[in-house]
DNA sequence: TAAGAAATTATTCAAGCGTATAATAGGCGC
DNA sequence: GCGCCTATTATACGCTTGAATAATTTCTTA
């Protein structure tokens, strides 16, 4: 009986497509689904190929879990322009798609009951958290300053708590229920939410809203 | 050789053991980790009498779900006292033990990743999730009321969707990350933060924390 | 174009899964 | 104290799992 034939595919391309096809599985079926040979089926190969690229399956869970963390944060952690135009665009960004749909809570979920199992996924965690944290903490203090207002370090850790509590609080009730919602209601919640923790206005949507 | 000898409990008794050791094989090993026989292990048992009670392993974690959505939900849906008392409770309750840990969001984020899956959980997470915010829309209601302040519905809308985010994203920081903040850091953050949105201020803590 | 390295498929394995069924023993009513 | 009901144990079944290994094909390079 004829094998089936096959292309050989460079490295990185070949574990980005693995990765891609295991995030597929966890998103369509939870990670109970994910099995080394549903992967396998989702990525167009057989079985035994994904451990020739990963030493195990608790190895391409983690680096799934690294691209799900980056995809959450790299948008929002590049934000460009002056203060007000960066924090404002990061606001937007956390709570809007890409970022905020119904698949990445899935995913974040999915790796978030595992974190306090796979120490190494808790790792993986912690870092991403922290790194999202300082980013907005930073955002927060430019802003500040920029107006001349209040920007001591304990100011911004406070604020950077509670806004970074509000967005994650906020991201979640858009995933889990983004029907309940009007279309950027969310979006304007967050933002006048957001001034009134600040103590400060935000231009008005509209001069934003052109550039994006 | 000799049969294990056994005790005959009653219905409630036996379910609620086994729907214990349900949610301590899901918080100590994962989803995956809460297979029967684990289960069973748990609660000192044999594998065949789960199927005894429940009809099938979905049917056992939907009604683990339903315990630990009550847990999160029925004590701080149970705060008594006048508009402002409740208000403040329902904040500590939330971002307080036995709500706030890490097993409750192992718990938590375990079943979040399966509403996707199965449209039965998808119900059970759709009407805590709206008990819960209407529970909050009501205290911020009477509160902002007993105050003599703007109460229109519209309003309270806007303030729950905002401050059930924040709660709910403080509770996931210190679930997540509890260690990272002080003893009562996060609550105080809270309490500030929605005084800040409420514009309006609460009592001192003390005057609280005599009754808890 | 021939050869060799290695990416990929195919097959196999033991363990564990959820479920089904048969045998047993605990405890209640008489 | 006896007998019955059924909660519980015990065992078995068919499948799927992650992993290991063997067989093959692709593609580079000399």
């Amino acid at each position: 009986m004829a094998r089936r034939t096959f292309h050989r595919a460079p490295e990185a391309e070949r574990r980005h497509d693995l990765i891609e096809a295991t995030l597929d599985c966890i998103a369509e079926y939870g990670l109970e689904g994910a099995t080394v040979r549903q992967i396998a089926i989702k990525a167009g190969v057989t079985a035994g190929l994904i451990r020739h690229y990963f030493q195990s399956k608790e190895h391409i869970l983690q680096e799934a879990y690294r691209i799900v963390i980056a995809r959450l944060t790299e948008k929002a952690e590049r934000v460009t322009g002056d203060p007000e135009t960066r924090l404002r665009d990061f606001i937007v960004i956390n709570l809007t798609e890409p970022v905020a749909n119904s698949r990445s809570l899935s995913l974040w979920a999915s790796f978030i009951s595992r974190v306090s199992v796979d120490p190494e996924l808790a790792a993986i965690h912690r870092e991403g958290y922290l790194s999202f944290r300082n980013a907005l903490e930073g955002l927060l203090g430019d802003f500040l300053a920029a107006r001349g207002e209040d920007a001591s370090p304990k100011r911004c850790r406070r604020l950077a708590i509670a806004i970074n509590g509000l967005l994650d609080g906020l991201w979640l009730e858009g995933c889990l229920a983004g029907e309940l919602f009007g279309e950027s209601e969310l979006v304007e919640i967050a933002l006048t939410s957001i001034e009134t923790l600040l103590g400060l206005r935000l231009r008005p949507v509209d001069a934003i809203g052109a550039d994006r």
